[in-house]
Parts: C-alpha cells; sequence; structure tokens
RNA sequence: UGGGAGAUCGUUCAACGGUAGGACAGCAGACUCUGACUCUGCUUAUCGGGGUUCGAAUCCCUGUCUCCCAGCCA
C-alpha cells in the first residue's frame, strides 16, 4: 500500500546499533530470567493519531521481538472513555500495519480484562491493601502532601474488607455519582514517592466506552491497568517512556501483591524532534482549530500526515533505527529524518521533468509545429527501470529560478548569451527576452543546435549546466503543494499555537507543468521530479486534475552558493 | 529545596578498565546530461574538581547543570 509507484523495494539494512534495552535482554536470555522469552508490547491509548515519535516506539517493540524471535502483541490502553473513540483505533491498526509490523492474532485491549481486573481489586481489598475513599478529588489533591511534606491518610483508609467490599461492589452497582468515591491503593502517604501515595486505581465515571458500551460505571486507572494486562498477556519486557520511572515501584506493587508473573518495565527516551509537535494534546488542538486540513495533513508529523506527504515506511524504520535508544533527553534533528527519506526515495522514485513554477522558453529556430520524441531514463542508475519518451517542441517551460537576465556570481543555468543543455534534449543558447508593462521577463528566447539532439554536441564542446523542461504544447498543468515545517523556525514558547505557526508551511503552485507520461498515475506514487525534490500524487488527484505533494527538497548546493 | 533519571563532536548514538568511533549537519574538493547521487579529505567532544589504577569516558568521592513527578489522564 506504500510503495506504488517505487520500483522493488530493497532490503534495508535495519540493523540497528545495540543498545541498553537490547543489552538487557540479551543479559536476561543468559541468566533464564524470562526463560529465554521475549515478549513486548506496543500499547497506546486510541485517544489521537500516532506520530513519528510512536513509531521509534513501534519499531523498537516489534523490532526487539523480531530480533530475538519473540512476539509483539498491540494492545489498546483503554481505560479513559472520555478520551477514547474507534476512530483512533482504526487509525493506529492502520498505521501500524503501515509501518510494517505484524501481531498476527495478538490485537488486545486492556478493555477485554476489566471483569479479572475488578476480580482482582477485590482480591486486594480483601488482602487490606486496597479500600473505598470517599475524599473528593479536592481532598485527594490537598492531602496528598508535598515534595518536603508526607500526604495525609484518609479518614476512610481503615475501614474493614467487609465494608470496603460493600462498597465497592455498590461503586460498581452505579448507586455512587461520579466522583464521588475511588478505590485506592493501601501503599504509603509518606512516601516521597507521590505514586506510592496512596494512588487512585478506580474512579467512578458514566462515560459510554468505545468498546464496552455502558456495562461499566467505574473505569480502572492506568496504573492499576497496565502492569497486570502485561502480566496477563505474558508480557517479559514492558517498555516505555522515561516519565513512567517513577511509576515502576507502583508497577511491581501490583503485580507482586496480586502474586501474578512480573514483567520487566524498562525506561527510554521519547523522541524530540527539532521544529517539530509531538504531543497528541497540541496536534489534536491544530485539528480542531483547523490550522491544518485534519490528522493526515501532509504537514502533520502523524503518521498519516508523513505517509500522505510521501514519507516511506522502509525510510521511517530506517529513521528510527538510526536515532538509537537511550535514556538522555535529547532532539533529533529534523534533517536527519530527511536524509533517511532522500536515501530512499533516492534509490527507488522514478525521475520525472516537472516545472513547478514556470517561465516560457522560444526556441526560435526551431520550426512551428514540429513535435520530437526523446528518450528519457527513468532512473539514472537503474537500466531496468527502463526509458520513457518525452516530446519537445518550440515552446517550452522552464523553471523560473533556471534563468536570470543579469547572473550572479557561480550562476551556471540560462541567461543572455549563455549556453545550457536541456535534459534529454539540446543545447540552447539565450538570444533575447521579452518583457510586460511591469519590466518582468515574461519570454525567453532561444537558439538550439540541432545537432546536439539527445543532450551531446558532436564537437564535444561542455556546458556548464543542464535544466529540466517541460513542452507547453503537451504537458499537463497541475497543482504542486510545497510543504515547509508547520512551525516557525524559532517560534515563542508559548501556548498559542497560532503564534508559532509558520504562514508560508503550505504553497499551493496552481499553474506547475509536468511531462505527460505522468498522466493516470496513482494516488500516492512517488516521483522524483528532477532537480526539484521528490513528489508523490495526493489523495485529491482526479483524473482531471493531478496534485502533487513536495516529500522533500533535493539538497540544494547553489542555494547555499547564492546565500553567501 | 523530597524523590526519580540523565550529562561523550553542533546534533545523536557507540566505545562496558586498554588507540574516543559512526551517522546527520558543516566546510573543502573530485565526479556528473539532476549544483542530485556517489566519492575523497577536513574541522569539532568525554560537565567541573579530587581520588583508585601501569592505564579511567568507563570504578569511587564531590560539586554543577538538565529532565521528570503532587490527574479521579495515559
Amino acid at each position: 500500500m506504500s510503495t506504488e509507484g517505487l520500483n522493488e523495494t530493497p532490503a534495508t539494512p535495519e540493523t540497528a546499533p545495540s543498545n541498553f534495552i537490547r543489552d538487557i535482554i540479551i543479559q536476561d536470555n543468559k541468566t533464564g530470567k524470562h526463560g529465554g522469552r521475549v515478549h513486548t508490547r506496543f500499547p497506546p491509548e486510541p485517544n489521537g493519531y500516532l506520530h513519528i515519535g510512536h513509531a521509534k516506539s513501534i519499531c523498537l517493540n516489534f523490532g526487539l521481538a523480531k530480533e530475538f524471535g519473540g512476539k509483539c502483541n498491540l494492545r489498546f490502553d483503554d481505560t479513559n472513555p472520555s478520551k477514547e473513540e474507534t476512530e483512533y483505533v482504526d487509525s493506529i491498526i492502520n498505521d501500524v500495519r503501515w509501518l510494517g509490523f505484524d501481531w498476527e492474532d495478538r490485537l488486545f485491549y486492556a478493555s477485554d480484562y476489566f471483569e479479572q481486573l475488578y476480580q482482582w481489586a477485590i482480591q486486594l481489598i480483601k488482602q487490606g491493601q486496597a479500600y473505598v475513599c470517599d475524599l473528593t478529588a479536592e481532598q485527594v489533591r490537598e492531602t496528598r502532601g508535598t515534595t518536603t511534606e508526607p500526604g495525609v491518610e484518609s479518614p476512610y483508609r481503615n475501614r474493614s474488607a467487609e465494608e470496603n467490599l460493600d462498597l465497592f461492589q455498590r461503586m460498581r452497582a452505579g448507586e455512587f455519582p461520579d466522583g464521588s468515591r475511588t478505590l485506592r491503593s493501601k501503599i504509603d502517604m509518606a512516601s516521597p514517592n507521590f505514586n506510592m501515595r496512596d494512588p487512585v486505581m478506580y474512579r467512578i465515571l458514566r462515560a459510554e466506552h468505545h468498546r464496552t458500551g455502558n456495562d461499566w460505571l467505574i473505569y480502572p486507572m492506568y496504573d492499576y491497568t497496565h502492569g497486570e494486562c502485561d502480566s496477563i498477556e505474558g508480557i517479559t519486557h514492558s517498555i516505555c517512556t522515561l516519565e513512567f520511572e517513577d511509576h515502576r515501584p507502583l508497577y511491581d506493587w501490583y503485580v507482586e501483591s496480586l502474586g501474578i508473573h512480573r514483567p520487566q518495565q524498562i525506561e527510554f527516551d521519547r523522541l524530540n524532534l527539532t521544529n517539530t509537535m509531538l504531543s497528541k494534546r497540541k496536534l489534536l488542538l491544530l485539528v480542531q482549530k483547523g490550522y491544518v486540513s485534519g490528522w493526515d495533513d501532509p504537514r502533520m508529523p502523524t503518521l498519516s500526515g508523513i505517509r500522505r506527504r510521501g514519507y516511506t515506511p522502509e525510510a521511517l524504520r530506517a529513521f528510527c533505527g538510526s536515532i538509537g535508544v537511550s535514556k538522555t533527553n535529547g532532539t533529533i534533528e529534523f534533517p536527519l529524518l530527511e536524509h533517511h527519506i532522500r536515501e530512499d526515495l533516492n534509490a527507488r522514485a522514478a525521475r520525472v521533468m516537472a516545472v513547478v513554477d514556470p517561465i516560457k522558453v522560444i526556441i526560435d529556430n526551431y520550426p512551428d509545429g514540429q513535435t520530437d520524441e526523446l528518450e528519457a531514463a527513468n532512473h539514472p542508475d537503474k537500466p531496468e527501470m527502463g526509458m520513457r519518451k518525452v516530446p519537445f517542441s518550440k515552446v517550452l517551460y522552464i523553471e523560473r529560478d533556471d534563468f536570470r537576465e543579469v547572473p550572479p556570481p557561480k550562476y551556471y543555468r540560462l541567461f543572455p548569451g549563455q549556453e545550457v543543455r536541456l535534459r534529454y534534449a539540446y543545447f540552447i543558447k539565450c538570444v533575447s527576452v521579452v518583457k510586460d508593462a511591469n519590466g518582468e521577463v515574461t519570454e525567453v528566447h532561444c537558439t538550439y543546435d540541432p545537432a546536439s539532439r539527445g543532450g551531446n554536441s558532436p564537437d564535444g564542446r561542455k556546458v556548464k549546466s543542464t535544466i529540466h523542461w517541460v513542452s507547453a504544447e503537451h504537458a499537463l498543468t497541475f497543482e504542486a503543494r510545497l510543504y515547509e515545517s508547520l512551525l516557525l523556525e524559532d517560534a515563542p514558547q508559548s501556548d498559542d499555537i497560532a503564534t508559532q505557526l509558520n504562514p508560508t508551511s503550505l504553497v499551493v503552485k496552481a499553474n506547475a507543468k509536468i511531462e505527460p507520461s505522468v498522466k493516470g498515475a496513482a494516488p500516492n506514487t512517488h516521483f522524483q521530479f528532477e532537480r526539484v525534490g521528490y513528489f508523490n500524487v495526493d489523495l485529491d488527484s482526479t483524473d482531471e486534475k493531478l496534485v502533487c505533494n513536495r516529500t522533500v527538497q533535493l539538497k540544494d548546493t547553489w542555494a547555499k552558493i547564492a546565500k553567501k
């Protein structure tokens, strides 16, 4: 589904360098800690679309399982019905699959285990390790203590097991209003770790759950749920992000108190990318406020966004493999991601000529009405990708940036008196220009050398530059969507997202021109528009109107020279 | 300032008591019918201070800085 328009998929080397998690697994296998088993899981909450940050976790979990001959489950952490939706479940399933991973028959939901979780809560009550607390949310907060002061024990902390059992059953039965009571673990209100200060296990919440509907009026909290779900599924290594380090004692406390299989929680650093928002909350805001067209807007760092933008799963996997895994809180530079998408597309994308910002070129000495068919290679390094014919005629378009009336230093392209090569076609020399009333150049007049047909002159003379072109008469008009970062380079750190948005994150070139060979290309077909960038066919394309997204620009040495 | 976790080229990951290395970025050059690709070369790092050791990025002590934690979110 991802590779339309690409040649055969190369075997991307996904041999990541070692990392501390892999080392732990190797060590565990040596000591027989989990009987040599490796079983991981990717556990998203279905409250938004997956983004590049999740790709790191997915590659890690599925990658490790694959490498060690183990398994990886897909599990939805759906314990908060007020935020979760089936739309998100569907998108997540689609995205993980697109990234290239397979959970076989192991698709689970925390909600699959609600009854078991409830029974375990009863066990903890009977063991004297959980109690029903009548404090309000505010009172709980007030009695939790501070970093330097211990919390205050709830007055309901020492209710009898019988009373707790009765109350908890009635919580489930719907006898009490939302928020009026919670089930709490009886641990230690003086613990320096807030997570251990009698954490809430269950809250009363009347919200329709996307899977269990209105079956439940009480929902378990993340901390109470996660370890048990891992345990039920026989997870050996429960890999999560750094902010859960403080939760590990609680994770362990539950599985140990319950006397069930104890997976090992391991924390790694979340992915940060320069100039990129990787927070579900903020991404949701972008969608809700209409700053983007949706979760799959090609400017979004969501997997569906970058997929639409033209990124490939191969490139993403290579990227995830290359960034490593550690506990350092770092930020990866966005150009590294761009490097991987260029590397993948360079190897596979068919070449084509397209002019994004056209200026007319007239070949004065070319016969009126004549058309030439020129042979062009679909890939410079892969003859097996074949050749195609590109029509040539008297009136052409070239890129506006490829002509200068007054050339700056080191400018090799077309200017009055300069000879250049039209790729796969002829040498042309600029003889004059036509301007409009504003002094804008509207036509560039050239002469061509018929002997240079195909792109080389028999006399062996050289030109400094080869530029791309399309025949005006034959070209297809299309819409090129040029993307830049959604965020301003030096965006002020503010909660007001509007002030951080790059006003030119999307530039639409409605009058771009492309050679006719691309006619009918399917959505998501990838191309390299020679000398311009990698593009793919957007979902919005129709038979009448081709729309292409710029996935990433080609590296542009000239732009650097010109800047100096 | 209670607890938890970190600190190695500009960025990121390695080096697991024995020559600090890769990738990206940058710079310079070669090649080129894409100023692309490819190739060559170069610049730049062990947070500070003590110790242990023949030898320390690695072990110990100490200081400094950064990140996370007081949801009935995950």
